[in-house]
DNA sequence: TAGAGCATGCGAAAGCTTCTCATTTCCTGC
DNA sequence: GCAGGAAATGAGAAGCTTTCGCATGCTCTA
């Protein structure tokens, strides 16, 4: 099944990228960076290297297969390209990630992108705040101004 | 006359500080790294270690007088902070960026941190594209679907 | 002007990511 | 099914940005 995808990005259809396709669909909307893909195939009892994980990652991103994300920290994350266009806002505290697409903010982008004179390609947008979940440690405090 | 920003964050007016407070002043609109700001000032003379450098950015950022970036690649540049937000749109050829700010993104970034259960905070804005510079690899070529 | 403490420069180290290379696996054509 | 050539892999080394540790130097207050 994931064998077509691969193949159809020009690629020879092994089991390092069979079995990082698969986790990366059991993800949904989770973000995980390569460690933490690495890890999970070896617990897995797969025979992987990270170095295999990194390379497949950037190969299935140039094939619009994965998407790969720089929150605040700046390390990278992944998620498995499931069609539509969307943007994250993220929690500074607990690090959960919701995803959301508005069209207003996608046509204003466009808008100003050719007011500058950019043919337009791609955009990263990152809403950072706090969310009020109760498993947050920010929970409970009120208002915190800093 | 920068003496007041660095002490008013708390710090020791010392010749690091004052130089790199100096030359982000004549960066203006100009997004520089760590690296760039070590090598400008051992080129103009100064003597001073690129540790200082990240160290001095860093504690700049924290007393909001400088803005770290991290564009496409992943690495930090850095502007003084003039004042207002602003977003950026940045050529992924010719590596030029304009600077933005639109009343509606921002207002419709805090209505989506509400709906979502965020208490929103920061966010960053990329919008990637391609410039007309005439001086831009891109130049010329009509337009390039890949 | 002297003292306490903060800041600096240097080199070493951290942490993520990429590279190198010998070995293995996949795929095409017989 | 099998062999050959190309592509992919795993392991470790290396690369790069950024941070750390520490001995020395500088600032600032009194
Ligand atoms: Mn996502
Ligand atoms: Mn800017
Ligand atoms: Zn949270
Ligand atoms: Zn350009």
């Amino acid at each position: 099944m994931e064998d077509k995808e691969i193949r159809k990005a020009g690629l020879k259809v092994t089991a390092p990228r069979l079995k990082i396709l698969e986790l990366l669909e059991t993800c949904g909307e989770h973000h995980v960076s390569a460690e933490e893909i690495y890890r999970l195939l070896l617990a897995d009892g797969e025979e992987i290297g990270l170095a295999t994980v990194y390379r497949v990652l950037t190969q299935f991103e140039a094939a619009g297969l994965v998407e790969r994300h720089r929150f605040e920290d700046g390390y990278s994350v992944f998620e498995l390209n499931r069609g539509g266009h969307h943007d994250h806002i993220v929690c500074v505290t607990c690090g959960k990630v919701k995803e959301f697409v508005d069209d207003t903010i996608e046509q204003r982008q466009r808008e100003i992108a050719e007011d500058k004179g950019y043919e337009i390609g791609d955009h990263s947008l990152i809403i950072y705040g706090r969310c009020r979940d109760p498993g947050c440690p920010n929970h409970g405090k009120a208002d915190n101004k800093d």
